[in-house]
DNA sequence: TTTTAATATCGTAATATTGCAATATTAAAA
DNA sequence: TTTTAATATTGCAATATTACGATATTAAAA
């Protein structure tokens, strides 16, 4: 076969693992950093800062988006891209959960 | 192409993706949630635990071990996986701080 | 209306990931 | 020594991901 089975594991640790994803790749990181700096990013100013194409560079933007950590509003033919701080914060409780949970038990 | 271009990213930014990419398969967050509780698990029981084959579970184990959390024994035919608390340490910072920085920035 | 500029989508090639059967390896037990 | 049992590795098929050129879409500007 060759696909993930889903179905085997807990809601939680696919919800987890969906979200580790989205932080999978370095250009998604280097994007998420990027937009926290600017406040306020067009997808042709983070596609020249990373250096990768533009349509790469949506293609990114649309999995980050997906996982709800953007927020855009449209000004003309741009779309600005900021941070979700709400969602955000969401991940980083996620994440530290995980971490917390795993250390209580194997320490 | 088709191939994650590293070399655009800082060290940094490649060493999250990196681990967020072992975090990224249900499987082992699955597998990590089970070594943390059983504290000294096989690879067999893991297999039975999780309901994938032993050779797709011993490649699952092989991707966490290279990041540095697992730590093994042997005894006999058997080896043992805990988790390395050093490491699990390590990781929890590393995420936190990432969150840490982002939300600054933005919030 | 035509042009321009920003973004999204499509199509495709290269590569990576996931999963398992078959097999190899390893060390204890018979 | 042969068998048994646990784990690792190999080989392969199915699928997913990454990247970009070409093109479509969209809305402002000329």
């Amino acid at each position: 076969m060759g696909v993930t089975k889903k179905y085997l594991h807990s809601d939680q640790v696919n919800q987890l693992a969906d979200l580790a994803k989205v932080l999978s790749h370095p250009a998604r990181v280097s994007i998420l950093n990027y937009i926290g700096d600017c406040d306020g990013c067009l997808c042709k100013g983070i596609s020249e800062h990373i250096g990768l194409s533009q349509p790469t560079t949506s293609q990114h933007l649309d999995v980050i988006r997906k996982s709800g950590l953007l927020e855009s509003r449209f000004d003309g033919k741009s779309r600005y891209y900021t941070l979700s701080p709400t969602r955000l914060g969401e991940l980083k409780a996620l994440f530290a959960d995980f971490f917390e949970a795993t250390e209580a038990k194997c320490c």
